[in-house]
DNA sequence: CGCGTTATGTAGCAAGCGCTACGAAATTAA
DNA sequence: TTAATTTCGTAGCGCTTGCTACATAACGCG
C-alpha cells in the first residue's frame, strides 16, 4: 500500500540518473528500465504511461537541480556581479547535464507537447525566484524586472556555451560590464 | 547530370516547409518524403543518408530565415531600442516556426549530435553578425561585446516567450530600460 | 492452511524507424 | 537500333517504439 509509493520513488531516482545522462532522446522505456534495475513492464505497472513517468522523473530532476542551486552563491549581489557568477557556475561540470536536459525540455515545450510545457513553465518560475532571491537592488520595486532580465540573459549565455560559442559569451559579459561601468562614470 | 542538383533543390524546398511545420520530431523519412511529393526511397537516392538530407534542409531554412531578417529593422539603433524591437519581431507569427525549430536544433546540438552542432554554431555566428550590423554604438570597439550581449539576451527572451512566460519577458524588458534610464540620470 | 490481492516475468503486438535489394521503366549514348 | 546509364516503384529487412495479454509467483490476512 505505502510501499508502492516508496517503490515508485526508488525507481524514479534511477530514471532521473539515466535521464540526466542520456537526455530525452535516450529516454525510451527499455533503456530507462534497465537503468532503474527493472523492466519496461514494471515501469508501466508503477506509472500509468510514459507521460506520467516522465513527469515524475523530470519533477525529481527539478528538485535535485534546485537543491544543488540552493547552497550556491550565498548572500545577495548586484546585477553586474551576479550575472557572470551565475553564468560561470551554470557552466560548471555538475550543472551541464541539467542544462542539456533543460534545453531539450524547452524545445519540446515550445511545441506545447505534454507534459513538457507545464514543467518548463514551473521551472522557469522557480529559477526566476531563485534569481530574485540572490539579487541586490537599490529599489525593491526593481527586483523582479532586474531578476527577469538577468534570468533571460543567463539563459541565452548558457545556451551559447552549450554550442561552444565561449568567445561570444565572454564578449557578452564584457558588454554587460561596459554598460555598467559607463553607468557609473556618467 | 545537372538536373540532379536541380531536383535536389526542389526536394529540399518541400522538406524545409515540412520541417518548419513539424519540427525535428516530425522529421522522419516517410512524412518528409510525402511533404516533398516523393518517396523515402527517392530521398535516399538524392541524399546519402538522413544526416546529409537534414543538413541540406536546415541549410535552406537558415538561408530563408536570414533572408526574412535581412529586410527587417533597417538602419542602426542603440542597444536600448534594438533589444525590445528584435525581441518583438522574433515573436511575430512568421518567425515562430523558425524559433521553435531553432530551439530543437540547439537542444540536439547540446549533445554534440551531428549534424546539428555545426549548424547551430554557424547560425549563431550569422545571427550575431546580423545583430552587430544593426547596432548603433558610441565606440566602435564596443560593437561586438554589445551585440553579443544583445544576442544572448534576445535568445533568452525568445525562449521565455515560447514557454508562455510573457509577463517575465516584459518584466525583463522593463529591467533593461531601468538600467539604461538610470545610466542617463546619473 | 487457503484465498485474494499484489507483484513480476515472458512474450508479443502493431506501428514506425532508417535503410536496402531488386527489377522495371525511362533516358541517353553509340 | 542497341546498349548502357539514370531514375524510380515495390517490397521488405532488422530494429526500436509504447504498450498489453496472460500466466505465474509472492505475499498478507482470515
Amino acid at each position: 500500500m505505502k510501499s508502492r509509493e516508496a517503490r515508485r520513488q526508488v525507481i524514479v531516482e534511477g530514471l532521473a540518473d539515466h535521464l540526466l545522462k542520456a537526455g530525452l532522446p535516450g529516454a525510451s522505456l527499455r533503456p530507462l528500465a534497465k537503468a532503474a534495475g527493472t523492466s519496461d513492464r514494471m515501469l508501466l505497472y508503477y506509472f500509468a504511461d510514459k507521460n506520467e513517468l516522465l513527469s515524475a522523473t523530470l519533477g525529481l530532476v527539478a528538485v535535485r537541480l534546485m537543491a544543488l542551486m540552493e547552497g550556491a552563491l550565498p548572500g545577495k549581489q548586484p546585477y553586474a556581479i551576479l550575472l557572470p557568477r551565475v553564468c560561470e557556475f551554470l557552466d560548471s561540470a555538475p550543472y551541464k547535464p541539467y542544462m542539456r536536459l533543460w534545453f531539450e525540455v524547452l524545445a519540446a515545450a515550445s511545441r506545447k507537447t505534454a507534459p513538457f510545457h507545464a514543467i518548463a513553465g514551473q521551472l522557469c518560475d522557480g529559477f526566476l525566484q531563485w534569481t530574485a532571491d540572490r539579487l541586490k537592488v537599490d529599489r525593491e520595486e526593481d527586483r523582479l524586472p532586474t531578476a527577469a532580465l538577468l534570468f533571460a540573459t543567463v539563459e541565452g549565455l548558457v545556451l551559447l556555451n552549450t554550442v561552444g560559442r565561449h568567445a561570444t559569451v565572454t564578449a557578452a559579459l564584457k558588454g554587460a560590464s561596459l554598460a555598467k561601468s559607463r553607468q557609473r562614470s556618467h
